[in-house]
DNA sequence: AGTTTTGATGAAGACTTTATGAAGTTTCTT
DNA sequence: AAGAAACTTCATAAAGTCTTCATCAAAACT
C-alpha cells in the first residue's frame, strides 16, 4: 500500500483528503506542520507529497526545498486560490509536481495523486536493478538475497538504491544516519561504505556498484 | 461454533441479524457501538464481523480501519441504501469483503456470511508453518504442542504468528498489548520476547524463530 | 618523480542497544 | 484481605554498532 504525506494545517481539510485517498486505498499520514513532516519523512518510506504552501512553521517553499535535498518523489502543492500565482509558480523550478487550488474538490485531488502514481514510482521501484528493498524486514536485496546490515549500512544503502545513478556527499550520507545533527567524523561513512562494499562482495564477488567521487562522496551504479 | 460479530446501533436490526444467523448455528455477540466492539475482538475469538456504518461513536470506516491494524478476518458492511454509494465503495480498499443494503434480506445476510466463512478462515490458518493459533483457548500451538502463555504472551506471539516475516517495533507491540496509549517502559517488550523464547525453547531447544532487529524491533521467522 | 591530498583498510575502544534475572508493583482471584 | 499471577521496572552483563585513529594506497598536482 502506498502512502502518502498530507501538510495542511487545517484539520477539516486534512481529513476530507484523507478520507477521499483512504477510500482510494491509499495510506495516508497527516501533519499540520512543516517539521514533523520532514522527520517522518526521514523515517518512513512515503511514496508522495500533499503539501500546502501556507504551513504555521514555514512556507511550503522551504518545506519542498528541503524535500527536494534528499529525496525525487512527487510533490503536488495546494494553495489557496488567491495566492500570488507567480509565487506558486516559483514551486515548479522547485520540483513540484502539480497543483490543486482550494476549495479542493476531492475527485481532483485523488485524479492527481493516481496520475502521478502511475507514472512517479521514484521512491520505491527501480526497474531493472539488481537491487530492491525489503522495508518489512528492513533489509536490502541483492541479487535476490537478502541483506542483513546495520541500522547505519540499511539506511545508506538503501538511500543509494532508491536514488542510485547520482552522487551523494559525505555530510548528506551522515544526514540520513542522523536526523539531528550530529558531531562525528565525517570520515566515518567511509568505513560505512566499506562494510557495505564488503557485504555485497559476500555475494557477488565481482561486483562493483558503489562508486567513488573523489572530493565528494559516493553513488551507486545501476 | 463460529462466532459472528454484529456491530449495529439499531437494536430491531440487529436483533433480526442475530435471530436468523443463531437459527443457523452460528454464535452471535452484538454490540451497538463500535468502542466496544473492538474490545470484544481484542479479547475473543471473532470468526466474522457484520458492521453498519453508521454508528453513534465512530464510523464504520474508522472501526474497520482499526480491525485491519490487526486482523484480517471477513467484514461485511451494512449500508443504508441512501448512502454516498462512493463513499461506502471506498471502503474495498480497506478490506471490506462485501456489501449488504438497508433494508435487510435475512436470507442474503446469511448467504453473505456463509460465502466468506466457507472461503476465510484467514485470521487462523497460517499455511506452511509450525505455528498455529487456538483462539479459544489464547493458546499459540507450536510443534503441536499448546503453549500456555499469559495474555502479554499470547497477544505478543499471535500477532507475530500473524504478520510473521517483518519486523515489529517495540512501539508497536506495546499497542498489541494496550489498546490505549499506556506509559509504560518500552523495554518491557524485551522481558516478554525473553519470556516467549524461554517457552519456545522448552518445546524445541534448538529453536530460534524470534529474530531481534537492532535498533528496530522483533520479527518471527517462519 | 616528489609532494600533497584524498580514500581504503583494519583494529581498538567508546558507545548504544539488548538480554537477563530479580525485585517491585499492580491486578485479579479466592 | 490474603495470596497468586501477571506486568513493569531496574541493575547489570552481554552483544553489537559506530567512531576514531593509524597506516597504507591511490590520485592529483607541481
Amino acid at each position: 500500500m502506498q502512502t502518502i504525506l498530507i501538510v495542511e494545517d487545517d484539520k477539516t481539510i486534512a481529513e476530507s483528503i484523507a478520507f477521499i485517498l483512504e477510500q482510494d486505498s491509499f495510506n495516508c499520514k497527516w501533519f499540520d506542520n512543516g517539521q514533523d513532516a520532514l522527520e517522518y519523512l526521514n523515517n518512513n518510506e512515503v511514496d508522495l507529497i500533499l503539501l500546502d504552501v501556507g504551513l504555521p512553521d514555514m512556507s511550503g517553499f522551504d518545506v519542498l526545498r528541503k524535500v527536494r535535498e534528499k529525496y525525487s518523489l512527487p510533490v503536488i502543492i495546494i494553495s489557496a486560490r488567491d495566492d500570488e500565482s507567480d509565487q506558486v509558480l516559483g514551486l515548479e523550478g522547485l520540483g513540484a509536481n502539480a497543483y490543486v487550488t482550494k476549495p479542493l474538490s476531492p475527485r481532483l485531488v485523488v485524479a492527481h495523486v493516481r496520475a502521478q502514481l502511475r507514472t512517479g514510482k521514484a521512491s520505491t521501484t527501480s526497474g531493472s536493478s539488481k537491487f530492491g528493498i525489503n522495508h518489512a524486514m528492513q533489509r536490502v536485496v541483492f541479487n535476490e538475497i537478502e541483506l542483513t546490515l546495520t541500522p547505519a549500512e540499511f539506511k545508506i544503502l538503501s538511500h543509494l538504491v532508491k536514488n542510485p545513478n547520482r552522487v551523494h556527499s559525505r555530510e548528506f550520507l551522515m544526514s540520513i544516519i542522523w536526523d539531528r545533527p550530529h558531531g562525528s567524523d565525517i570520515k566515518t561513512i567511509n568505513t560505512h561504505i566499506k562494510s557495505i562494499r564488503k557485504r555485497l562482495h559476500e555475494v557477488d564477488e565481482n561486483s562493483d556498484f558503489i562508486e567513488t567521487h573523489r572530493g565528494i562522496g559516493y553513488s551507486l551504479i545501476e
